[in-house]
DNA sequence: TAGGCCATCTGGTCCT
DNA sequence: AGGACCAGATGGCCTA
């Protein structure tokens, strides 16, 4: 990486040479000698090494959170695609949480139909919007080579279930493109009673 | 080797 | 005046 500029190889302050003599400012600067220009300069460059230092701890704090595959065998996210990732999970959430509510009112109406209602007869519906799936481990498998794609990884063991009257047992997977390296959104929809996924 | 990603330095601007 | 923030430049590292 870059080192730090010694004085000797870096002049003090190029504006100090246009200054006007009769200027208090001119004053001012020209007190401030080589060496102590060079301290300033370690000293401001250090400030912006912390600054990024710590922008860079809220990024991993950040990443922490996202539900995508971590560990030592996975490359980090790069901070665009944490950005992104971010972004599309807050949309997620925020869409279940809208469907939740909705649900919800619509449990609570007079004359509402019930939850078994919503769902055709040879596809059981999924318990409620938010439940994290049972079985994973087959889910990761059917997940693991997706038409058009080489290899997704499944984000962790974490699926958002979003139910709706046109998308019934619809589920929507953050997932990470492990050759793009992008994060991507996936639905599909399970079918209980056979647990398998229908991309 | 090109391209992506990153850390660092630096000067400018804004705010307190 | 000093610190925070930002963007551009630069060079190193890694991977396809």
């Amino acid at each position: 990486m870059n080192s730090e500029s010694s004085p000797s190889s870096r002049a003090s302050s190029p504006d100090i040479e246009d200054m006007d003599s009769s200027s208090s400012k001119f004053k001012i600067k020209k007190q401030v000698t080589e060496e102590e220009m060079y301290h300033l300069r370690l000293k401001i460059n250090g400030r912006e090494r912390k600054r990024m230092h710590d922008l860079n701890l809220a990024m991993d704090g950040l990443r922490e959170v996202m539900p995508y595959a971590h560990g030592p065998s996975v490359r980090k996210l790069s901070k665009i695609a944490t950005l992104l990732l971010a972004r599309n999970y807050i949309l997620m959430l925020t869409s279940s949480l809208d469907e939740m509510k909705r649900l919800v009112g619509e449990i609570y109406t007079p004359g509402a139909p019930s939850p078994r209602e919503w769902f055709p007869t040879d596809c059981a519906p999924v318990p409620a919007a938010g439940l994290r799936l049972p079985a994973l481990g087959r889910t990761a498998v059917s997940l693991h080579h997706l038409p058009g794609s080489a290899e997704v990884r499944l984000f962790k063991q974490r699926c958002f279930v979003q139910t709706s009257h046109t998308l019934p047992g619809c589920f929507l997977f953050p997932l990470l493109d492990t050759d793009a390296n992008k994060a991507i959104t996936l639905s599909a929809s399970l079918c209980q009673s056979c647990q398998t996924l229908k991309l």
